[in-house]
DNA sequence: ATAAAACTAGACTCACCAGTCCACTATACA
DNA sequence: TGTATAGTGGACTGGTGAGTCTAGTTTTAT
């Protein structure tokens, strides 16, 4: 079950692999699949454009696993949850990092991304909705939780609330981003915005 | 300047701009703008190819035409808003009706669409975002502000307010739809959810 | 060494499609 | 009725791009 195959010759070349791998999710990323063709990505892998068919299948099968790479690549950590540091700087950190990462140009063209292959590639939001999303929900929930049973919170559903302060975050600027609106929140406005979201939040499931 | 031109002949038959207009926004909802030809764009408007391009410069002004129709006719009324019913029942009808109308198959196909296309039409993104969360987000906010001052609320800043409750509402419910996703949430949990969010955004900015 | 497989470069097939052209017909205004 | 314009159908152009094929080269296990 090994992958090194039995037969003599070369063997693919996995580091052929990952520069096929590294331009596809480049190009796909910054151009989408239908403005990146097969030729234009054998260039920019240094390789030819049979090598591509032979390490994948053809350009849907090559389109999925860049993306999936990407998606993975986006995990993110659960250290932002520290039970030990107050629950309003937990709260209030978490938002400015989750905007400064939904925001960068490369998660907006990702999301774009999935968004408009959900019809053609089911498999690639999943993976998205898995590696981001879902698991944030998951850790922010799991936090509540913590600080319920502390006395910190009076939290009936922990899956809704954390939901509830998540969407409330994101709120307009990221639905500004993903439309590429003329006019964008600026960042003093978002200071304003998080803190807002922090304080009634707190006061919605606040203990006292 | 009425669009009667002075010159003898036929005139543009606005019947048959009609035909190509639904034609055109049916196809490019359903399919996509890439998937879409102008021969089956012809075909199914019952009118020669020609006569496409003599309506509509090219595929993209035709593009552009057809989804700006169906922006507008999503515009939404103001109706829901009513001050004399109890604020509760005001806020849980309104996300009852606002997800019912963001989850329909169209609503999706048409954000998934405007959304793809944001950096080749950035003018389409504009008209969606006018048509329905701008307008949607003022008359919340205008609601909530003549609400607090019946004082009915505490609110300081209504703009943020009603930001927190469409987007809490929307929460993961319409990010699922929007990727579609394999899982997605049932209509009882949803009841469930919109309940929580019209308590706890009442108890964050309740007078009482 | 040698055979098997990977890899390259580039030509090639085949299909699709945006947009144009043309000869013709249909319609409406003056 | 004559004429300008709208509209039709179909052929045509030009370009693009996915995927295949071939002939030759490089690598590597046996």
């Amino acid at each position: 079950m090994s992958d090194q195959s039995k037969t003599r010759g070369r063997g693919k070349s996995e580091k052929k692999k990952v520069q096929i791998l590294d331009a596809a999710t480049t190009l796909f990323i910054t151009q989408g699949i239908d403005a990146t063709s097969m030729e234009q990505l054998a260039e920019a892998a240094g390789v030819s454009k049979q090598t591509l068919y032979s390490h994948f299948g053809g350009k849907e099968e090559l389109f999925v696993a860049a993306i999936k790479q990407r998606c993975i690549h986006y995990a993110l950590s659960e250290e932002l949850f520290d039970d030990q540091r107050p629950l309003p700087d937990v709260l209030r950190d978490m938002a400015s990092h989750l905007m400064e990462l939904l925001l960068s140009e490369d998660a907006i063209k990702l999301h774009r991304l999935c968004i408009s292959g959900a019809d053609q590639f089911p498999e690639i939001c999943n993976l998205f909705y898995d590696a981001g999303p879902k698991s944030l929900l998951k850790f922010l929930a799991d936090y509540l939780q913590r600080q319920a049973n502390e006395g910190n919170l009076k939290v009936d559903n922990c899956g809704f609330a954390a939901q509830q302060f998540l969407f409330m975050v994101k709120g307009e600027a990221h639905m500004e981003a993903l439309l590429n609106l003329q006019d964008q929140i600026n960042a003093e406005e978002m200071e304003k915005y998080l803190d807002s979201c922090v304080k009634y939040f707190l006061k919605a499931y606040g203990s006292s």
